[in-house]
DNA sequence: TTTGAAATTGGTAGCGCTGCCAAAATATCT
DNA sequence: AGATATTTTGGCAGCGCTACCAATTTCAAA
């Protein structure tokens, strides 16, 4: 690009000084609102702004004051409405208080999320947000250097570098199992995603799982879909192993996707829910409220998580570990 | 923030250069991989670098040069996974592109559009992505004057700025209607949701109205959902439509959301689908490939619609139209 | 009026980096 | 060896803005 010409087009601070007649500090100040000013001034500097459609240039400001006010999520899928949801709590927050969200996606990968935390450090963020507890050393340690708050989402089993908020998928997985054994199931499988890389849902399973040992009735069997969580990758999986294990009465779906791929494998093949499979998900997303039967899972405060993060980043609180909880939502399917 | 404390711990090029024993350009030529230095020099740089753990400054580098290489994409909501696959389908490519994507959310508010586009734009964005044709007067002012490359998003009826990238949302209606006709259906209705803001969905509805009555089968009714599309709000229209038009033979959904929340009512109240009552929707989302009977719906290139976009600002193609077109999924609903 | 305090303003030195240019080092050729 | 091309380097002036400070103006009290 030809430096020149942008220099010629581009409205600085200092054409708008000068087109108002004031100094830079001053139009700076105004546009601020910060510091102090007398209203005639104000009003030469907007009218000036206006006029010549000034825009202000963040790059400089933020090079000159040390604060980006961006906020950078880190999220695994954008596939999974869970990160959706927090996205939506954060930027709500960020937005009200001149912050910016930006955000990349690591697709479940550790090497991705590392040069993804490294590319987002470049800009100085006032925050990084990341989901989970379980990163790659080179992410802790960049983390730590850049000296910019970390937020840990939708995890509490682990240690907290700074700031975490979300829930607790171990609680989550034996309150699942707690339900389902209450409910009179014994015969229990589980129909999951993944775990290498979705190390959340990995938790539930594996507490869920020791719940259901310690009461007696260990997990039956267990059918791990290769791939990212999906309502497709759910009905195969639950497919394959009632195809081995026909006699099951209940199962444990990694979340709601998978769940409902589950759902609707039992309504294709007449098979009747719950009395002959009981089926629970995860997470308590919005559709599975709307099916047929109202699909029986935990209802998890994704919002309200990035929400709180968000609130958490701006008001520079101090280094704390935020517990949301979880809703069991009883539904119909189990 | 005291700017000293962070100055004393910020590890900068001009440290990195100091700690190498060499002169600041040498490091800047060696990182960026530009210009020419010898492979002596650039071990002595990168040691160094390693050994301070450096993180470039984007900020500082970005007002030095004139090139942001960010990528703002300002789209009207994170809930719908169009979106979402849009976000998907740009950030490999500026990923792989050492771009960076910025996104906020509108909620298919232009007043909201409007502001996130001025914040964006403080950012001086190689480009700025938006959903559809239709923007405030203060929107378009400003990304003509910020002399940026704009690209439209899923939409070519009207008029495009710069860029513009997918598909007919009036071919798409009018062939949604051409396959019901074609089918036998003859009393159909429509349910949707909020078109003042979905002016995308506006038009498919405007042109499959008009190709219904063209044909000498107007449509019988119509349901709006009030608030965004969802799939509750599907099933709620659904309901209230048929309460007042029970002899519909066809109903046409403003989007899959809509129509899965449609096809849940049915299989709810026992209407046979299609003999009894047909459903179409509109994206062919996967969900709506893996539910009992899959959706009859047509999907839309929405990925697709992200990398295009992408790849022509990277490239930084000329000013054209880009039409990605769409495919009808029979599906067995319809 | 005088005086001091308070409110308002402008000048200017960076923020950390890149682009340009000239200088230095090295390689290649008579 | 000397001269010329080539590669490699460092210095430094900005990029557009904000923080800081000093200068100026305004206001109120004495």
């Amino acid at each position: 690009m030809n430096l020149d010409a942008r220099h010629q087009t581009m409205v600085t601070l200092a054409k708008v000084a000068e087109a108002a007649g004031v100094g830079e500090s001053t139009v700076s100040r105004v546009l601020r609102n910060h510091g102090s000013f007398s209203r005639k001034t104000r009003d030469r500097v907007m009218e000036a702004v206006e006029r010549l459609g000034y825009v202000p240039n963040r790059i400089a400001g933020t090079l000159a004051s040390a604060g980006s006010r961006l906020v950078a999520l880190v999220i695994p899928s954008l596939t999974n409405i869970v990160f959706a949801d927090v996205l939506r709590g954060a930027s709500a927050i960020l937005e009200g208080n001149q912050h910016q969200a930006v955000f990349s996606v690591t697709e479940y990968e550790p090497e991705k999320e590392e040069a993804l935390v490294a590319a987002m450090l470049a800009w100085r963020p006032t925050a990084v947000m990341l989901a989970g507890f379980e990163h790659s050393e080179g992410t802790v340690k960049m983390l730590r250097a850049s000296g910019c708050r970390v937020v840990e989402l939708l995890d509490l089993d682990g240690a907290a570098q700074d700031l975490a908020v979300g829930f607790s998928n171990r609680a989550a997985g034996s309150v699942s199992a707690d339900f389902l054994l209450r409910r009179g199931y014994r015969k229990i499988g589980y129909v999951g995603h993944d775990l290498d890389r979705d190390t959340r849902a990995a938790k539930r399973f594996a507490s869920f799982r020791e719940r259901l040992g310690a009461a007696g009735f260990p997990l039956v069997d267990s059918e791990i879909h290769a791939g990212a969580s999906s309502v497709e990758g759910g009905r195969l999986a639950l497919e394959r192993l009632l195809a081995r294990m026909p006699d099951l009465d209940a199962v444990y779906f990694s979340n709601d996707d998978m769940a409902l791929g589950g759902y609707f494998h039992c309504l294709a093949r007449g098979i009747q829910v719950p009395e002959r499979l009981a089926l629970f998900g995860h997470n308590g997303l919005d559709i599975g409220r709307v099916t047929p039967q109202p699909l029986s899972t935990i209802r998890t405060p994704r919002v309200a998580t990035g929400r709180v993060a968000a609130e958490l980043v701006v008001t520079d609180a101090p280094a704390q570990v935020v517990d949301l909880g979880f809703e069991l939502i009883e539904g119909a399917t189990a």
